[in-house]
RNA sequence: UGCCCGGUCGUCUAAGGGUAGGACAGCAGGUUUUGGUCCUGUAUGUGGGGGUUCGAAUCCUCCCCGGGCAACCA
């Protein structure tokens, strides 16, 4: 990456950071290899924004590596088609990775690794149901009792679990579990399942298999198969690591370490991939890349741009105390970014009809406009200019207050890279509904070569009405009511569904084009000018176009007149 | 009520015994042919009580608050 964001400028470390440096210094490694470990049973989304900008940023200040590696051991839930959509995610968020693996890969190591743990008396083939394992269980402030068959031979263990492999047993009768301590504070050291029988196919194993370790005999193994130096992982691994260690160090391997930090939480939305994939199941959303969907590829139809992302990712920090990250945060970052890349163009949301009573009729005019005022390589574009327009109708008021800088009854303002106007006149229908702007034109303030001297405090955004082109656009709110759904669903007894928007999108298809907007390619980014930064949809087509708003401008005026 | 984490402006995040700083959000101005951008200024914070120390956000201690942990999910 070349774009060197303010928070790339920063120079205080976080705690990750500052563990790496201590490791390199002491010797422990001399290298930093990590990874990003996706399970491929869902869409990746912001929240795994920040654990791959984690994990390749920290790879690439120290430079090392970092490992694309798909945790499937659990063929029921996992696809070739989530697996696809992940790489294209982390592509277009503008990372490499070293390695593109898979733990299944190692589906044979792990095999291994478990016989090996029989042979050690540190494993045992359970046939104890679910029901009977989680009831001896204990909990949290009660030990756990030991399994009848907790004592079993390590040659019997091994012809079993030899008898598993082979398929010989329905799923669900029999595990193979580590041998450790029913009544560890640590839930988890509980005799931990690491294999459990399931037939079904695997997306990348097929039928090879009908057993398949558990993500705590998988996870930590293929660290150390990889020699991953920092594996990285949220929270709710923490009492994880205990395990993890104890497996790495009786199996003799590779000492990858674990550190955990906390997720990403945004306000207003959810970011756990079982409630988002209610979301989509349910059709609360129009998919995994609904713009208004916290996912990457949301983000992405939306218009959020990869450097957008990246920089918010750098911008939230890393830590381990739980967070809830403010929207505009992100808001901020694509703003930012937006504004240095997009092409300015006019559009008029809600039109009413001006006419310039001294501009003559079936005469037009070429007016040249900025594409974009922060970077002038973009050059400038023709804007037709004639007798009859198309404003906002927000943009005239007849009873005006002072501050307003719009037209109004004996109000001059400046039409945008165009003249100065006057308004003269208005007329309105029965309803009293605005239907038409009278004002003349001043010939000698022309935008670039204004003599006129006439001061016009405000400037207005316009189209020629038949240059004009119909355009959809699409306006999006917060999905979710409430800043913390899935908090106050579990407070409130109630379903996260329930804080649902209803008016998270709308709809506007009477919006009108400046021609410029006709022809350009379907990846670009545009700002709108006075109103906000708008993508093209992945349905828009040349015939019907249609945009996505991202977000939109700051709106000052707006604010102060809540 | 057991074990493990964590608690710094509204929201994030720094400061690791020596001036509590930055960002976003807010507020007030300036510039502006986008009420955008840009620029300037400004308010707000160490959960509480004890201790150690010349000096504590930082070390000790008690308390309070928040989160996690009883899937053959990851």
């Amino acid at each position: 990456m070349s774009d060197t964001s303010p928070s790339e400028e920063r120079t205080s470390k976080n705690f990750i950071e500052e563990i790496i440096e201590k490791d390199l210094q002491e010797g422990r490694h001399n290298t930093v290899l990590t990874r990003f470990p996706p399970e491929p049973n869902g869409y990746l989304h912001i929240g795994h924004a920040k654990s791959i900008t984690l994990n390749f940023g920290l790879a690439q200040k120290y430079g090392g590596e970092t490992n694309l590696r798909f945790d499937d051991t659990n063929p029921v839930t996992e696809t070739v088609e989530f697996v696809e959509n992940i790489k294209h995610d982390v592509k277009w968020l503008g990372f490499e990775w070293a390695r593109e693996l898979y733990a299944s890969d190692y589906f044979e190591q792990l095999y291994e690794c478990a016989i090996q743990l029989i042979r050690d008396s540190l494993a045992y083939v359970d046939d104890s149901t679910s029901e009977e394992i989680a009831a001896t269980k204990g909990t949290p402030t009660r030990p756990g009792t030991d399994s009848p068959y907790r004592s079993r031979t390590p040659e019997e263990n091994e012809d079993l679990f030899r008898r598993m492999r082979e398929g010989e047993f329905p799923e669900g009768t029999r595990t193979l579990r580590a041998r450790i301590d029913m009544s560890s504070s640590n839930m988890l050291m509980r005799d931990p399942v690491l294999y459990r029988i399931k037939h079904a196919p695997h997306h990348r194993t097929g039928d090879k298999w009908c057993i398949y370790p558990t993500y705590d005999m998988a996870h930590g193994q293929s660290d150390a198969i990889e020699k991953i130096t920092h594996s990285i992982c949220t929270l709710e691994f923490m009492p994880h690591r205990e395990l993890y260690d104890w497996l790495i160090e009786k199996l003799d391997l590779f000492p990858s370490r674990q550190y955990e930090f906390a997720r990403l939480n945004m306000s207003y939305t959810i970011m756990s991939k079982r409630r988002l994939l209610r979301l989509v199941e349910e059709n609360h959303v129009d998919g995994w890349d609904d713009p208004r969907m916290p996912t990457i590829s949301g983000l992405r139809r939306r218009g959020y741009t990869p450097e957008a992302i990246r920089d918010f990712c750098g911008r939230i920090g890393v830590a381990k105390r739980d967070n809830i990250i403010d929207m505009s945060l992100l808001e901020f970052c694509a703003r930012e970014h937006l504004n240095k890349i997009s092409l300015r163009r006019m559009v008029v949301f809600d039109p009413v009809k001006l006419v310039i009573t001294n501009w003559p009729e079936g005469q037009f005019e070429e007016l040249e406009s900025e594409n974009n005022p922060e970077d002038a390589s973009t050059g400038t574009r023709k804007i037709p200019f004639g007798r009859e327009l198309y404003i906002e109708r927000q943009d005239f008021m007849e009873d005006a207050p002072k501050k307003f800088f719009r037209l109004g009854p004996g109000r001059s303002v400046r039409l945008k890279s165009a003249f100065i106007i006057t308004c003269d006149d208005f007329f309105k229908d029965d309803n009293g509904r605005l239907t038409e702007i009278h004002c003349r034109y001043h010939p000698d303030s022309k935008s670039g070569s204004d003599t006129s001297g006439i001061k016009a405090k405000g400037t207005l955004h316009w189209v020629s009405i038949p240059h004009a082109h119909k355009i959809e656009l699409r306006e999006y709110d917060r999905l979710f009511k409430v800043e913390n759904p899935a908090d106050q669903a579990k407070q409130e007894e109630k379903d996260f569904t329930d804080y649902i928007n209803l008016e998270s999108l709308r709809v506007i298809d009477d919006a009108w084009a400046e021609p410029a907007v006709a022809g350009d390619p379907s990846d670009q980014y545009f700002q709108f000018m006075r109103k906000g930064y708008y993508f093209p949809d992945k349905l828009s087509t040349l015939e019907k176009q249609v945009f996505n708003r991202t977000v939109t401008l700051r709106d000052n005026w707006a604010r102060k007149n809540k």
